[in-house]
DNA sequence: ATCCTATCCTGTAGGC
DNA sequence: TGCCTACAGGATAGGA
């Protein structure tokens, strides 16, 4: 559910209202997330203050004093939500609460459990598992074409499937892939290796530019994301390919397709974004 | 190496 | 109403 600009409403949000509060208790669920939520989590965040807040694609790692770091990631449907009263709500799948002194409390919700909660040391952050696959950060970092141009040089896979990848480009999901290449007019089942360097300029510009509107509509939300006080985000409205299957291209009219790559769906329009050499052999069919 | 598939888990929408 | 299936914003281990 949540890409980098989801991720980094959330993370604004948090610096807005937790940065500089300190962890009066904490405790978990004990149920395993994508990996099993360190049962020492409460002991060794208890009595630290939160410190920075910080992103890298979809990863938002909270950092505490004395040299720790809590690096999460929400999957598909994971959420922080923030309750400045640190009221007892009941709420199904939370795995994590935190109890700020002076009152209010942090909670980690998520009902499909491909969330991650992991307490990393900060200076060993670099040499985490899956920080260190992650390709740069596409807002942090702005790339040029050239870079994307030479990161793809040689590469076979879809277009799409590759600005999937996160170790090319770290941040990017289902939703902004398909909006990205529609923006950029470039058939999503295009070998990412046989983009030319013109092509490569647009879909770096755009990818920008679509993460950056993103982010100032706070996201999107398809069914599961809130941001941390537990709302919608806006950009949904603006979406112009994704989950408009049939429905009249805004561009040219034509009716919008679904096909699936890589078992998910990717939304284009087939007459803005022409044809082309298309990767793999079955890409082209479906219907 | 590089690419593709299956899998983890719950919730929800749509067909009957 | 209920039952069933398909699908959902993600990452990753394992096989070809």
């Amino acid at each position: 559910m949540p890409e980098l600009p989801e991720v980094e409403t959330v993370r604004r949000m948090l610096e807005s209202s937790v940065l500089g509060r300190t962890v009066r208790s904490a405790r978990i669920s004990g149920l395993k997330l994508r990996s099993r939520v360190p049962a020492e989590l409460p002991a060794r965040l208890r009595g630290r203050t939160i410190e920075s807040l910080g992103r890298h694609g979809k990863y938002l790692l909270i950092g505490f004093d004395r040299g720790l770091t809590l690096l999460s990631h929400l999957g598909m449907s994971g959420r922080w939500l923030y309750f400045p009263d640190a009221g007892d709500r009941s709420l199904d799948h939370v795995h994590a609460r935190l109890v700020l002194v002076g009152g209010g409390a942090l909670w980690f919700q998520d009902p499909r459990r491909f969330g991650l909660l992991r307490i990393v040391e900060t200076a060993k952050l670099a040499r985490d598992a899956s920080l260190r696959r992650l390709g740069p950060d596409p807002v942090t970092t702005p790339l040029a074409g050239e870079a994307l141009h030479e990161i793809a040089h040689g590469s076979r896979q879809a277009i799409k499937t590759f600005l999937l990848d996160q170790r090319r480009l770290a941040g990017i999901g289902n939703i902004y892939a398909s909006e990205i290449l529609f923006r950029s007019g470039v058939d999503p089942r295009r070998m990412a290796g046989r983009l030319s360097r013109a092509e490569w300029d647009r879909v770096a510009s755009d990818t920008r530019q679509v993460l950056e509107e993103a982010i100032r509509g706070m996201g999107t939300t398809f069914s599961a994301y809130r941001t941390l006080w537990g709302e919608p985000g806006s950009y949904g409205e603006r979406l112009l390919v994704y989950d408009r299957p049939g429905e009249p291209c805004l561009r040219c009219g034509s009716p919008i397709r679904r096909i699936l790559q890589g078992q998910r769906s990717t939304f284009f329009c087939p007459v803005c974004q022409g044809r082309r050499t298309r990767s793999g052999p079955r890409a082209g069919r479906k219907a």
